[in-house]
DNA sequence: ATGGCAGAAGCATTCTGA
């Protein structure tokens, strides 16, 4: 089963080049971020003609996420839902439209655009790390209920100075401080594995790159577009690739897509009573 | 320190992104 998560700056503008890249690649699923749309002008024949299910969860102008399906997904949840944290009010998130969530194929689909944060003293810094504390509870409540999990989507955050082009330059900085790496580590919390490191632990693989500058050009990019998925699904993952040269496109996203390919033929349903079987290949 | 590039809204320019 190929899942991929690709951030599209706008899901209208970039239609044709979505289009292409479905047929390209043939995903069973796709995460969309970005948007950019109101649920009743989302475009959504384009791919039922394709032949997969389009659920959005979208806005006016900004933010903005969708799951394209092939297989019909179930218990489609919009927004945080069954937090049960007090500190983490939910209400104060609703108004952007960060999060959407299916069952497909047994696994919990969790499709997230995390915040941006601006900069480390704005208000929206303390917003991103608000979200990403909400998320951490959510996925604690999905971890008490057993769910297989895929999380996926554009996290603004490069986990180490790795997923950098330029650290000495950016490390401390938006998407690269230790407030937000501490974050995003409080979501995983030793339960999600970062898919593409299971197969690449060298440095210079981006997924995205600032429109200025040249920057695509240059190589100068960040790793900041994830999938991370259940500790028990590691035996099913058979690769995770960034397709860096969607970026090369014409009129492009400013990210490129990234996506996994796990063989569910042999998915170990017995993995709570077996918790330490998928060490032992 | 700032701008640079892109998209949406809407028609000049601002807001937002990362």
């Amino acid at each position: 089963m190929l899942i991929a998560t690709w951030n599209v700056n706008s899901v209208r503008t970039r239609l044709s080049q979505i289009i292409d890249w479905i047929n390209q690649f043939n995903p069973d699923i796709l995460s969309l971020q970005e948007t950019k749309v109101r649920d009743d002008s989302f475009p959504f024949e384009p791919f039922e003609k394709l032949g997969y299910s389009v659920e959005v969860y979208g806005q006016k102008s900004y933010n903005g996420v969708a799951i394209i399906s092939k297989i019909k997904p179930e218990n489609v949840k919009k927004g945080f839902y069954g937090c049960k944290d007090s500190d983490h009010n939910i209400e104060t998130f609703l108004d952007q439209k960060r999060l959407i969530t299916a069952d497909i194929n047994g696994i919990k689909i969790i499709n997230v655009y995390v915040p941006n944060g601006s900069s480390l003293d704005s208000d929206k810094f303390e917003y991103k790390i608000n979200w990403l504390n909400c998320l951490a509870t959510f996925l604690d409540e999905q971890e008490k209920k057993g769910e297989l999990i895929c999380l996926m989507g554009d996290f603004n955050i490069a986990p180490s100075n790795l997923d950098i082009h330029d650290p000495k330059k950016y490390e401390g900085g938006i998407m690269a401080s230790k407030i937000e790496r501490k974050a995003l580590n409080n979501v995983l919390e030793g339960r999600l594995i970062d898919s593409f490191r299971v197969f690449e632990q060298n440095t210079g693989h981006w997924s995205w790159w600032d429109y200025r500058n040249n920057a695509y050009e240059l190589n100068k990019g960040w790793r900041i577009d994830h999938i991370y998925i259940s500790k028990e699904l590691s035996s099913n993952l058979k690769s995770c690739v960034m397709d860096s040269l969607t970026r090369a496109n014409l009129r492009p996203s400013d990210h490129a897509p990234v996506m996994i390919n796990l063989d569910l033929n042999n998915i170990n349903v017995d993995f709570l009573e077996n918790e330490n079987d998928f060490f032992e290949i």
